[in-house]
DNA sequence: GACACGTGGTC
DNA sequence: TGACCAAGTGT
């Protein structure tokens, strides 16, 4: 049995039941699922996709709606910048796809959010197809059962990509399993803490494990602070953006952080990123109506 | 390749 | 209790 013969094995008796694994689950509510998970917990992005799909069944749907519905619409599950490019995503599948999200990883990867994971997620997951989908689980288990180090190094697409391509199965559907079956395996045996390697089925093979489990070796890769930071600013202003039922003066906003500099930093970046629109010394959330009596250009 | 980019849970 | 972690992307 091969590394990816034991993975699909394992994963026929151990998959989560998440509702975009469901079958008939539609190529927009895959890629829905794929960019909402990015860098986000399973927990957390399971009643978002709900809610945003009942919503929003299809691309058309949620491109008749403005920016500043799915900027809402998209709550605290972090970084909103992903709302705004799913909604970009579906205005570019509306006008160039007929409506329908493409199934080539071409023109997956042309579209605004949509990026080598996800691209590739998206047409495996959805459409079925054979492609090396590798995401930090998949970097970490190839990284300890095949080339026998604690944990992945920094990514390097094209070195990842080529490694899970070495352990795809070649018939499609097999493959597509193989590819969900390493990630399931990543984030729910082999998790980065506290692997658990007695119920993991690679661990007979695994040459991390052969090899007495070592513990890492090089520079541990540093997390990015949080409080403080410019980030925690633009998720203050952002939340008094998304709860307003109209513009908000500048004044409302001045509120939330007592560092002006940095205050105003964080909200023109906002405006840079294009989630938020100011309107004199008002502001609305991207696409939102502009104050009573102001000329709209066009 | 390094950084910026949200938010909340865990140990 | 603060560091670490969670299906990345764009610059």
């Amino acid at each position: 049995m091969t590394l990816a013969d034991k993975a699909i094995a394992w994963y026929d008796d151990n998959a989560r039941d998440l509702p975009w694994r469901e079958p008939g689950t539609s190529a927009w509510a895959v890629l829905v699922s794929e960019v909402m998970l990015q860098q986000t917990p399973v927990v957390r992005v399971e009643p978002a996709w709900r809610g945003w799909l009942t919503r929003w069944p299809t691309p058309a749907a949620l491109a008749q709606d403005p920016p500043s519905e799915a900027i809402r619409m998209w709550g605290r599950l972090g970084y909103p910048r992903r709302a705004l490019r799913l909604h970009a995503c579906a205005t570019t599948i509306v006008e160039r796809h007929g409506g329908a999200v493409p199934d080539d990883l071409d023109r997956l990867l042309a579209l605004p959010g949509i990026g080598t994971y996800t691209a590739r997620a998206v047409a495996t997951f959805a459409f079925g197809q054979r492609h090396p989908v590798v995401d930090t689980n998949v970097r970490r288990v190839v990284s300890r059962a095949v080339q026998g180090l604690a944990d992945a190094g920094a990514a390097t697409t094209a070195a990842d990509l080529a490694a899970m391509a070495d352990l795809l199965p070649v018939e499609e559907a097999r493959a597509a399993r193989a590819s969900i079956a390493f990630m399931e395996i990543g984030a729910v045996v082999c998790t980065a803490r506290s692997p658990k390697c007695a119920v993991c089925p690679l661990a007979t093979d695994c040459a991390w494990r052969l090899s007495g489990a070592p513990a890492p070796s090089g520079p541990t890769r540093k997390v990015q602070r949080y409080a403080g930071t410019d980030r925690q600013v633009r998720g203050l202003l952002l939340e008094v953006l998304r709860h307003a039922t109209g513009p908000v003066p500048r004044q409302r906003l001045d509120m939330v952080w007592t560092d002006e500099v940095q205050r105003a930093r964080a909200l023109a970046g906002l405006v840079d990123d294009g989630l938020v629109e100011p309107h004199g010394d008002q502001f609305v959330l991207a696409g939102d109506a502009p104050p009573a009596g102001e000329v709209q250009s066009l």
